[in-house]
DNA sequence: AAAGTGATTCGAAGCGCTTCGACTCGTTCG
DNA sequence: CGAACGAGTCGAAGCGCTTCGAATCACTTT
């Protein structure tokens, strides 16, 4: 295994000095053309790679971006903001940065829960996915790096989320079309902020007389057999549209609808939110409005470089700003 | 915010030169104890955290770690290999390294889908969690980069997994105990050498007359389910206990029994593997063979760290390790 | 013809750190 | 009493890179 080759190599393979090929190989200053090509030749026969420690010391950029997101959202069963994250590395391997990954525990507390990274100043800055403890943000603020949320807002920071709202309007635009005109909404916690958009959405093209149906648990496929159980067995004016506040909730109502005998789509359409990886194998394929999760975390480490790139314009760049989601029609409408 | 201070400094306000500041920092060299006093105090007072790219640069290692995994692998609903890289990412703030993270995909292809920080160089280590492309290994081997494998082997490097042989004993004990005498297993893939490992230390303890259901499909709970169904529908030999591969076909074996009206685990004690999120919240709560994932994940960092310190030693550290997992006793048994 | 111009290339400083060899002192030894 | 020694400290080189200002050269301009 042969020593790393460095710019001091290529300079001399190309004949050139050290100087025209750092110009060379960051594009930058006026260089004949036939002296870049030969420094790139050479460069590319000898498999040269700038190191990144030179360059870091004396740029000053790392080269890194944070990736951190709550512990528990991270383990949790749905690879929501798992997805996110290869979005993000993705992208990264374009942008030519590294993603460092960490998470704070739900119960943070300051100085030992704070990632390395953090502390330590290795990164350039930092996407957030989804909720984090406030003392986290505190930190995060003190910190003073460009920072960019994901499917999270806070005044503070840009952020990129789902348009929810949109998509409730169009899994009940989607209900219409079908014919259906006894439409109701499963849900849950209504103060969470994306399940109120969503029903905000769905109302306002369902109107608001629609049948609620909202858990006090979280929306969990147990929540939604449940409440699917109550819904459908009460006899007399049975919706024939039903539009779930999550695919969980979905799927849970699926079940329900299978062990009363409820025949989907025929008697009834259902429609889910986020497509989530057991919608499409779910008895019949579940109508969803589908999440582009991967691109929430493109397009967050592009706006995250921008900002790097722009050294912290922190005037600008807060814009809060909202994807639309797609529908997916599937079996179950 | 202020620069970042520096070495030059501490040493400024501890009164020496930055070489004391550095052996002190180091631990290295012989420095008289009132000395390393006043440097400690200073470099705490000012907040002062080395250069990274400094260190590098003149050090040579890069104080990363890579973390590699299979792209299905990562996004498949139960986070198992999530939790190995949380136990790795938590030990690495102990080790006072950063991880990388990235994915290869299934179909890897040599150049394109290597990681960075691979190509690049810019890790000292790299971990590798459960199966990866054949190809990808190829390239591992080709970057000789010290590495440790978890949750899967090859001769070529030290690897860290489960001792899925015990785990089968420790069921098949359990079973025992419990009084149960007419056991069966309920597997998939035979070929599989986890799944096949969990049947031979069944056997070793359970006799090898016991039944068998092996299912043709991936194990999952729909998997499960349907040899539930066979399993426990065949009037006459019904088992009394049924130790099942993992969890998921525990699950669905669960679903079967309460369907046929089975009562677990008053006719029959169900035993699964790997102890999931949702074990514990089973109907009843699965009894099953817990593996600790976190802490392979540490583990396995750990060895990489110490491999990295003793500058490849690649003819010692081909260990390969198993970890006894514990049986979780709860209601299903 | 002297001076100015723009394109191109290069030398050297310096980023923050580790480490080697050298230097300064009390001590101990021959 | 001078040499040898070990403990403690420091100066300086050098890691690989970017970048500023200077140098070079071929033309133009006055």
């Amino acid at each position: 295994m042969s020593r790393r080759s460095t710019i001091a190599d290529v300079a001399e393979a190309a004949q050139v000095s050290i100087s025209t090929v750092s110009l060379v190989m960051n594009g930058k200053g006026p260089v004949r053309e036939e002296t870049r090509e030969r420094v790139t030749a050479a460069a590319a026969r000898l498999g040269y790679v700038p190191s990144r420690a030179a360059q870091q010391l004396v740029g000053g950029l790392t080269g890194n971006v944070g990736f951190v997101l709550q512990d528990d959202h991270f383990t949790r069963a749905e690879p929501f903001y798992t997805r996110i994250f290869l979005g993000t590395e993705f992208e990264a391997r374009h942008a030519g940065v590294y993603v460092l990954l960490s998470t704070v525990p739900r119960d943070y507390r300051r100085r030992e829960d704070t990632p390395r990274f953090l502390r330590e100043r290795a990164v350039d800055g930092v996407v957030v996915a989804g909720r984090v403890p406030d003392a986290f943000l505190d930190e995060l603020a003190a910190a003073r790096v460009p920072v960019v949320l994901v499917d999270f807002a806070h005044r503070a920071w840009p952020s990129l989320g789902i348009d929810n709202a949109e998509g409730g309007r169009l899994a009940a635009r989607h209900l219409r079309e079908r014919g259906r005109t006894r439409l109701a909404f499963v849900g849950a916690d209504p103060t969470h902020p994306s399940l109120a958009d969503r029903l905000r959405g769905f109302e306002e093209v369902a109107g608001e007389s629609i049948q609620r149906a909202l858990s006090d648990e979280p929306p969990t496929r147990a929540a939604g057999r449940a409440l699917g159980r109550t819904l459908l067995a009460t006899p007399g004016d049975l919706p024939d549209g039903v539009f779930c506040a999550n695919d969980a909730l979905a799927l849970g109502l699926l079940d329900a609808a299978r062990e009363i005998g409820i025949d989907v789509p025929g008697q009834l359409s259902v429609v889910g939110f986020d497509d989530v990886e057991g919608a499409a194998e779910a008895a019949p394929p579940l109508t969803t409005v589908r999440v582009f999760k991967e691109q929430l975390g493109e397009m967050a480490l592009r706006h995250l470089c921008d900002l790097i790139a722009a050294r912290h314009d922190f005037a600008r760049g807060r814009a809060q700003t909202r994807i639309s989601p797609d529908l997916v029609v599937r079996g179950s409408s």
